[in-house]
DNA sequence: AAAAGGGGACCGACCGGTCTCCCCTCGTAT
DNA sequence: ATACGAGGGGAGACCGGTCGGTCCCCTTTT
């Protein structure tokens, strides 16, 4: 692994544990072993580190939450099993995410303060929305919602339920209780039909 | 007002936009209109400010979500008028809470950086999901909640949805979002009966 | 020999916190 | 009513340390 790599995982942990603005250049170059020359020889700013992290964050986050998704057909058994790689494959990852989700962290914490970054994040949040509403709608056709649901409610509905989820794994660090808040929105998601 | 509310006052709105660690002195000393002596007659430091601002917003908080509670005898009902005070009375309150949820603003930022910050701020959010989780059990009693409703769970539902929300109206700053996914947790709790 | 990668001294700005000093208020003596 | 002394609240210079970022120079590779 090259130097720019080992950086960004290592930038990538630090966000998680402490945030972008609470993680100072002095730690990054301590945990990937280098120095302010070796930093600043790939990057040309600690902001331009933030977008580099914030797209490897994402293609894991992608690798994990995905998985195997292309072998189920019907779109909300996708969801659930969307939900459950969230619950299992990503937010209990703790060697890429310490502390625990990365872009909970980054959003609450740059929301009011670097709208530029913030803006990237919510590119993201938009995107995942779209698919869980595109998912749902489609759940109208294979018969797995009724027709009276509020799909955009619904996806409200379940998007909050993962921050929410997200936010209480990183006060409480214990996978129980993302189990219950997980299982209770995947319990939601099958009463959609009847 | 003196000078000690005029500086919680004040510390509770930046915390709420910009956090604890990423809020300065200097920042409160300006929004207060006072200076370094002024601020250490008053506290012997920031982290003895936090916990002074901690109590304020705290006690803000339970005066807007628990209005017109005691008015309601039926406990899943006030449950949902809980929730529409926390929706329009809370989290619609710019002018105490410009950022949007302090509490969750500061959880995120802290929960693996200040622990004994933390540590405070999780027995706030332990007493809320004792509450909801009493209110729910009653409801058993008073037949508006199904007997075999594992009421951990829903609890663990609501306080996620709450959190969610939160989350979003910080990156959102737009109401309808929050109406949407309060809107649907009181319509989840609507179905808890039948 | 030339180029690229990386080490680390250094910069100005800002951090939380301390300390001295001044001014205003208020109680008391005349 | 006036003069005065004491004391507390607040102003702001100052402290050591850390921030993100620059720059020079040395090593390694080709």
């Amino acid at each position: 692994m090259d130097l720019k790599e080992k950086i960004v995982t290592e930038s990538l942990k630090l966000f998680s544990l402490k945030g972008f603005l609470s993680t100072s250049i002095s730690g990054i170059l301590e945990a990937a072993n280098t120095s302010k020359g070796g930093f600043y020889n790939h990057f040309e700013s600690k902001e331009s580190l933030f977008f580099a992290v914030l797209n490897e964050g994402t293609r894991i986050w992608r690798e994990a939450t995905l998985a195997d998704l292309d072998q189920i057909s019907k779109p909300v058994e996708k969801i659930k099993k969307f939900l459950e790689n969230y619950r299992d494959r990503y937010l209990k990852d703790r060697s890429n995410f310490p502390g625990g989700c990365i872009f909970v962290t980054l959003s609450v914490e740059l929301d009011d303060q670097r709208p530029v970054l913030s803006r990237e994040l919510n590119k993201g949040f938009t995107g995942l929305r779209a698919m869980l509403n595109r998912l749902l709608d489609e759940g109208k056709g294979s018969g797995e919602v009724r027709k009276d649901v509020d799909t955009a409610a619904v996806t409200e509905m379940i998007f909050a339920g993962m921050l929410g989820a997200s936010v209480i794994h990183g006060m409480e660090k214990s996978d129980a209780c993302i189990d219950q808040t997980i299982g209770s929105l995947i319990e939601y998601l099958e009463k959609l039909a009847d």
